[in-house]
DNA sequence: ACTCTGCCGAGAGGA
């Protein structure tokens, strides 16, 4: 059985006499209530606490573990002493450390050649080089031969595919092609072995019957282990075994033993599914035929190596060290494992980065430490950024602990999909079609990266798969054929692992310059080569553009609703260019990158690149888009010679970006990001200005933390001589803005003019006097007497959905009509009743309608931390241009004195 | 208690 729990006690390991001689044991208690799995229960009732006593090699884990974590042991033997039930590991047990926390097998990899190299790599990202773009291709053109493709024509197409990344590294496509050709050679000669003679071939084309077979081929196999807690993809399996391929040389008779233990991690999370593997392949595909006829005679690029328990007993253990130190945060030192620094690679920066930030570690340190506030900053934001890391764990936990009803609640996934078929496309992929329960939605959208399964993404078979199509058909293309029953979001730690790159890259290869302004050690500075007059309607938006052209380090545009922000964001772009500046023009969402791009482009500035995944990016803008595939000079080309590149944020902290650098970089929606989500963008240029509006929503973050205030506003308090208020707003007339001016901006945003002030619903020819008395002002409020159910209010959708009826039938286009609300369930609910706009106020940022109605779902009181936020309610309320409905109920609005405010104002 | 956009995916190599 498996006993899992939380640890109350960790004993000390020692020795006793057994039958079989002296052996160690360490007992541990724990309280298995209330922990993951449902087996985890099995133990126990109530919140008793068992002992289970870890003999032997498993006394390692026990040294890792304090009380608090996370235990589980698998096949644990029962017995009875002295009437208590107690457990301890038998010799097919298992005991992992916090299960939850899901270790990648390229980090077990790394934590085994040194655990020092594990943290570099997480801190400062792999940077672009040859090598990782080679072994790519390779592995790509390895999973082609297997599923039966032409040598040929996947090594054209998949060194075409890298063409950006070889032309940055200034290779050209025929060396790439040739030395890949090479390594594919080795494939080729391996797979035409001895019994394996044709047998890739055969496996692509016979007939698919669901998860993996026997005697087949698979390739590029997404696994994630629940019980070990670790994840990855393993390159190919044959007949169930494990094959990893190596895009260098071994002479040596044996695997590198990092690769057998990265071999043997993925051979252990396949036993978890019942398929047990006991051998393991290493293929070398730089060992030449030339190697192989060299005296020892088995010097052939494949090695393959028995996998034992107690090789995957090793693992486990190897993992466990990552979960404990994970656990508490710490940073390994070196010293953790016996590795030998002075044949290391990495020993340069593993010092560097150990004198800077003052860490322990087994190379030794070089230069000064940073000053104590830098490294303070460094401590606090990892920690926060390693909180959201978890945050990303638990997305995947649910991908097997939830049901597959919740599943379906959590718009996490589309489930119960009646498979219809599938069909063979170009490429040698697969084209999968199913059919979509009615009425299921999801945050699944075309163009998105998921994983596709036979409805059990963990235990059964899944493959990540890109969503061609998501209406009443559901259409998937995937490398390999799965039984379409399922689509799970696919949880990514990219985000994560890109904002601690940033972090790094600041506070370690930053300059003092910047860091000085960051760290508020000196104002931020200025010169005078700005024209006199940029815009000459707006003196706010004019002093927003002379302020970044004079900028030296750092300049501050706040730009509250409606106050033509991305006008002079893009007259900013254009005046910087005309300066002779390299611009990277950025911003969280993909949405305000191409609206910014979107009024360049209007102001007649054509000469810019988008940066991003395709189906990111808004059709009108997809001529900008750079190509990654081609040749590689002439996409490198593009990239750095363009003046303007435009990217999110994200896409910044990508590892081409990370090789570009820029003048000035300017940053939309500052105020939407976190501290190193902005930094990815500002560590690429000399000079950054931020645009943003902290009186709106903030930054999303999963976990409770100080990733939660953006650098924007932390900058904007401490620098307000370096900022500008945009305060004239061109969207809202005089009544609606006048509530969030008094309460949001000191009563400073007013209309940019007369018309804009007056406009009302009679200037798109609407008689208001057709409305009902109630609605005549152009700030109105109903209570139309609901009560909250959940997180819905059925009457008060009923009585909005009246209500847009009512300015339909006065003569207002349904599509200059929107409708917010703080909740998912009730922005469902009132889309029942209305084919108007309806969307939480989250998603409402940045747009904006004729008429607006707020429903505001709660009654008797205002119960729930989505009121807390006022900024919210502000960005609800700054979306109307004519005439806005608040719907909701007076008695919960009145019992907050900010509600009570807006309620008298929308009352008048 | 609630809101939710990005990004792609994991990788490789060098004594």
């Amino acid at each position: 059985m498996n006993l899992r729990g939380r640890l109350v006690e960790v004993g000390e390991e020692r020795e006793v006499e057994t039958q079989y001689g002296q052996r160690s044991l360490a007992e541990m208690t724990i309280r298995p209530d209330g922990v993951g799995s449902a087996d985890a229960t099995d133990a126990a009732d109530g919140d008793a606490t068992v002992r289970v006593t870890l003999w032997g090699k498993w006394t390692h884990t026990a040294d890792l573990a304090d009380p608090g974590m996370d235990l589980l042991v698998t096949e644990a033997e029962e017995s009875e002493y002295r009437g208590e039930t107690t457990y301890a590991t038998s010799k097919e047990s298992y005991v992992v450390l916090e299960p939850d926390f899901l270790v990648d097998v390229t980090d077990v990899r790394s934590w085994v050649q040194c655990p020092r190299m594990y943290y570099l790599n997480k801190l400062s990202g792999i940077p672009l080089n040859y090598p990782v773009v080679k072994g790519t291709v390779v592995h790509e053109v390895f999973g082609d031969l297997l599923r039966g493709r032409d040598l040929e024509d996947s090594i054209d197409e998949r060194v075409a595919e890298a063409g950006l990344q070889l032309g940055l590294l200034g290779y050209d496509a025929g060396e790439v092609r040739d030395e890949v050709r090479r390594n594919a050679a080795a494939i080729e000669g391996w797979l035409a072995q001895g019994t394996l003679t044709g047998e890739a071939a055969d496996a692509a084309s016979s007939e698919w019957d669901g998860g993996p077979s026997e005697d087949e081929w698979r390739s590029e196999y997404t696994l994630i282990s629940p019980t070990f807690g670790i994840k990855g993809r393993a390159d190919a399996l044959r007949r169930g075994m494990p094959v990893e391929l190596k895009t260098g040389k071994n002479l040596k008779r044996d695997p590198r033993f990092q690769d057998k233990i990265q071999a043997a991690a993925y051979a252990l999370v396949l036993a978890e599914r019942g398929v047990p593997a006991d051998t393991a392949t290493l293929l070398y595909t730089k060992n030449t035929a030339l190697d192989r006829n060299e005296e020892s005679g088995d010097l052939s690029p494949a090695k393959e190596f028995s996998v034992g328990k107690g090789l995957l007993d090793f693992v486990v253990r190897k993992r466990n060290e990552i979960a404990a130190m994970e656990f508490d945060f710490s940073v390994p030192t070196g010293f953790e494992a016996d590795a030998r620094c002075e044949y290391c690679f990495e020993q340069d920066t593993c010092m560097v980065v150990s004198g800077r930030l003052d860490q322990e570690s087994k190379a030794g340190q070089i230069g000064t430490p940073l000053p104590e506030d830098e490294r303070e900053y460094f401590d606090h934001l990892y920690r926060a950024i390693e909180e959201e890391r978890r945050e990303t764990h638990r997305e995947y936990r649910k991908l097997w602990e939830q049901s597959a009803e919740e599943r379906a609640d959590d718009d996490r996934a589309l489930i119960n999909l009646d498979y219809l078929d599938r069909r063979e496309i170009a490429g040698e992929r697969w084209e999968l079609r199913a059919r979509k329960p009615d009425g299921a939605v999801s945050k699944l959208r075309e163009g998105d990266v998921c994983l596709a399964s036979d409805g059990d993404p963990v235990g059964g078979h899944a493959e990540l798969c890109r969503i061609r199509e998501l209406g009443e058909e559901v259409v998937v293309t995937a490398d390999e054929p799965v039984e379409l029953r399922r689509l799970d979001v696919y949880p990514s730690e990219i985000s994560v692992s890109r904002m601690l790159t940033a972090l790094h890259d600041a506070l370690l290869k930053g300059s003092e310059d910047r860091k000085d302004v960051l760290f508020g050690r000196r104002d931020p500075a200025f010169a005078d080569r700005s024209a006199e007059t940029y815009i000459d309607n707006n003196e706010a938006q004019n002093r927003a553009v002379r302020l970044a052209v004079d900028a030296d380090d750092a300049a501050l545009v706040h730009g509250p609703p409606g106050t033509g922000k991305t006008y002079t964001i893009a007259r900013t772009v254009r005046a910087l260019v005309d300066e002779g500046q390299r611009v990277l023009l950025s911003a969280f969402t993909n949405r305000a990158v191409d609206n910014a791009l979107e009024a360049l482009r209007e102001q007649g500035f054509e000469d810019a690149i988008r940066v991003g995944t395709e189906n990111g990016i808004r059709e009108d803008m997809l001529d900008l888009h750079l190509e990654t595939a081609g040749d590689p000079n002439d996409r490198a080309a593009e990239l750095n010679d363009a003046p303007v590149v435009a990217a999110t944020t994200s896409s910044c902290g990508s590892r081409m970006m990370r090789e570009q650098s820029f003048d000035v970089a300017l940053v939309d929606e500052a105020s939407q990001l976190t501290e190193p989500g902005t930094l990815a963008a500002v560590n690429l240029a000399e000079r950054f200005v931020l645009v943003g509006d902290h009186q709106q929503l903030p930054p999303v973050v999963r976990a409770e933390n100080d990733l939660q205030e953006s650098l924007f506003e932390r900058l904007i308090d401490r620098y307000p001589e370096a900022s500008v208020m945009l305060d004239r707003q061109y969207r809202m007339s005089q009544r609606i803005q006048a509530f969030s001016s008094a309460e949001f901006y000191d009563g400073a945003l007013r209309p940019a003019d007369g018309a804009v002030a007056a406009q009302r619903l009679s200037d798109l020819g609407v008689a208001e006097s057709a409305l009902p008395e109630e609605l005549r002002d152009p700030v109105a409020f109903v209570d139309p007497d609901g009560s909250r159910v959940g997180n819905t209010n059925p009457t008060e959708a009923d009585r909005v959905a009246e209500i847009v009826d009512a300015y339909v039938a006065a003569g207002v286009d349904p599509d200059d009509v929107g409708v917010i609300a703080p909740f998912r369930a009730q922005v469902a609910e009132i889309s029942k009743r209305t084919d108007v706009t309806v969307d939480t106020v989250d998603r409402f940022q940045g747009s904006s309608k004729e008429v607006v109605l707020v429903s505001f779902v709660a009654t008797g009181a205002l119960d729930g931390p989505i009121f807390e936020d006022h900024r919210r309610v502000n960005v609800a309320l700054t979306r109307a241009k004519k005439a806005l409905v608040l719907v909701g109920d007076a008695d919960a609005l009145g019992s907050d004195p900010f509600y009570a405010r807006m309620l008298h104002w929308a009352r008048r």
